[in-house]
DNA sequence: ACACATGAGACAACCGGTCGTATTATCTGT
DNA sequence: ACAGATAATACGACCGGTTGTCTCATGTGT
């Protein structure tokens, strides 16, 4: 096996660690030491990787949330017809994959912008970039069900993403102390069921 | 001085300290010791006090909401005709306040829920409670301005406040990483200004 | 004099980060 | 093609500092 390979193999095996434990337990809530042993890399390897847990974090932001903008894409695109019922069917597998893991953990994306995303500059600048990525995704989805008919035209389709986005992540603080997937049933029935329709 | 006097003071200074870094710094990126140095309280009287950190940031938890209910409570007392208008003041007021704090901060609650919502059950419990009584308030108001024809009634006052309430901690993130209060004033002007409309 | 709240410090465990060294890969000269 | 020089990376012991918790001597009110 070549060496770039082993490289990019064990960082990546980092970055996913990193992703389930600052789910699980937070930023500062998890120890870099907790990470390199669960991946077999020694401690003193993880700053040939990352500049520091600050930097770190920041990678594992975008590692976190690539596969849901793929995901969402993906229902996006098959979907030609229905642009509408595709951002349901999307919603809908991220409520049962919430409620497989017994309403633990939520978005990382959400913790993190609570509990680190005004202190740690880095990690800001992550988190914007992540969730605009995510935003102008969703607010494309949106503008093509508009112009199929299906989500009312009075208002941008930046506009409803964001609304969407946020009552999103606030639904699922409310999942996270509840241990119930009702919040977030209700965030998609109030507006993508009601308030975006024509 | 009286002793108990004395120690309720001592206790109070320590949650109201509580309050300022956990929603600075998080959960776990507070230590109790800057807290005791905040308050010249010794770090060996922490525990006449507090049975454990956790203990402490649940106590914290309702230190925090108190004045928030009190103070909406009063904004529905004094404008007994026009209930929506009072809950739209009451927010505005909010928004106001975060500004001052150049968008630092956010939610006490929220920042919470994210970090140990799902990790630590005193915590979560407290949290429920906070949450709950909080919700209350608002579906009081709510059905407040239901009564009064500002509110559609064919929704209950109940799902409508849980809406405002996670929808408002969404936008709270989102202040966060972007400095604006554009995510909050969005969702007032959505949800009291549209949505919840006759 | 006695019950008890208080407070200074001890404690082991752990934190993020550094450092010199050992190992491995890559390049060079012939 | 091969030996040797050089650069890059892997590694784990170790750093100073801090964590949450606990012990016990001191001080205080009654």
């Amino acid at each position: 096996m070549s060496k770039s390979t082993k490289k990019e193999l064990n960082r990546e095996s980092l970055l996913s660690q990193g992703v389930t434990r600052f789910i699980g337990q937070g930023y500062h809530g998890t120890g870099l030491q907790e990470i390199l042993d669960a991946v077999n890399v020694p401690k003193g390897s993880f700053y040939n990787y990352f500049g520091s847990k600050e930097d770190f974090g920041a990678d594992v932001i975008q590692y976190y949330i690539d596969p849901f903008i793929a995901q969402l894409a993906s229902y996006l695109d098959n979907s030609g017809t229905d642009a509408l019922g595709a951002i349901k069917c999307y919603f809908d597998e991220l409520i049962i994959e919430l409620e497989k893991s017994a309403f633990k953990g939520g978005c990382l994306l959400g913790n993190l912008m609570g509990e680190i995303g005004d202190t740690s500059e880095v990690c800001q600048k992550s988190l914007q970039s992540a969730v605009n990525r995510y935003r102008d995704l969703l607010q494309l989805g949106i503008a093509k069900a508009q112009q199929q008919g299906t989500v009312r035209q009075d208002k941008s389709a930046e506009e409803m993403a964001d609304l969407l986005i946020n009552t999103w992540q606030g639904a699922l603080l409310r999942m996270k102390i509840e241990k119930s997937s009702a919040p977030l049933k209700q965030c998609c029935q109030n507006l993508l069921g009601d308030y975006f329709r024509p």
